[in-house]
DNA sequence: TGCCAACCGGAGGCTACCTCCGTATTGTTG
DNA sequence: CAACAATACGGAGGTAGCCTCCGGTTGGCA
């Protein structure tokens, strides 16, 4: 635990401040995404403001804080089992809950996907257009034959963005990637 | 383009500011990521705050936008590149354009994932824990002799992960699935 | 030129961020 | 148990961003 700061016992109010706080950011980072309110976090902890800077001077101290407790909750139910439940039942029940938390926290996100699902239809068409413009380029090529004639244009798309994660830490082999691919698209004589 | 309202065109003076706000807006994205303030943006582009709600009612339909936008730049490149370029070379041209594109975009998140590396010493030390967690449930269980003697802790975790991702949708299977996982982790008699 | 619909700008009310310092609480010592 | 550091608390206050609303301005058309 890092209630403690490697030196004294944090005084007794220190310690209770901190407890909640965490409980409150645990509930707060649940129901409103990694960009809940700070002050209402403190709010609801019955503390002030500056308390919560005091304990945890920044946004990202306080999720890891979380995150350690979290963990260490998961932790302690292996170690309570390893102790109480038969070894087989044991391990069906620990692989149970960190399933469940997994779960918990991925639904999360969903909140987010739900808005941008919402607006997805630009993407679709986005996409459509995008490919659109990759069958121009490749038709030309086809009927040059310098390009295979199976070729689709999401082909082109996923070997453009292949060669972009490729090529990201070695910008200097580029082209020579770039006429892999080329060679790899050119018609079987 | 949106710049339309599908109706009457737009007057000269809206057309003009949409098209700076875009402008700013994208040059802001691409600095500051997707929270860039939007009255820097409106500020920057030498205009109201209130005129760039009008355009664009929320940051999302901003960024729809900015996206909407890079994708008519590439698809164009693509019909340009059609008509000007010999057609083998204008299809590697196009893929270096799109890859070029792909890299940009991932660099953006790079400064995110800074902040996070810096700070990853936490994750490390909680996976250790976690994985210690489970080493005392499954050595347990392994001793018992209802688990394989070759099973790791990181196995175990990996199966809840999955078992996790398995049940999202049918939470009511949860147990079956539970049952499959743990026949396969008995050792073959 | 004159008119009106379309458009502009930014003040204003709100919330959140983070700092700073006077005040209050704790626990330790005589 | 009293008194005093050391420690911790709280929230005012200055800044900045969000979004709305409306009086004033401008463009385009007759």
């Amino acid at each position: 635990m890092s209630t403690t700061t490697g030196q004294r016992p944090m005084r007794a109010d220190a310690r209770r401040n901190y407890e909640r706080l965490l409980a409150e950011a645990k509930v707060s980072f649940r129901e409103h995404g990694a960009d809940a309110s700070l002050e209402e976090i403190a709010r609801r902890a019955g503390v002030g403001i500056g308390t919560l800077y005091r304990h945890f001077p920044t946004r990202l101290a306080l999720q890891e804080a979380v995150y350690r407790d979290e963990m260490d909750q998961l932790a302690a139910k292996a170690y309570e089992l390893a102790e109480t439940a038969p070894p087989e039942e044991g391990l069906a029940a620990w692989i149970l809950t960190i399933s469940e938390y997994a779960c918990r926290k991925r639904g999360l996100t969903q909140t987010l996907k739900a808005v941008i699902d919402l607006h997805s239809e630009t993407f679709i068409r986005c996409h459509e257009d995008i490919e659109r413009a990759a069958g121009t380029v490749l038709t030309r090529a086809q009927e040059a034959g310098t390009a295979r004639p199976d070729l689709r244009p999401r082909d082109v798309l996923r070997l453009a963005h292949a060669l972009s994660v490729a090529s990201e830490r070695a910008p200097e082999d580029t082209e020579l990637l770039l006429s892999f691919i080329m060679d790899g698209l050119r018609p079987r004589p």
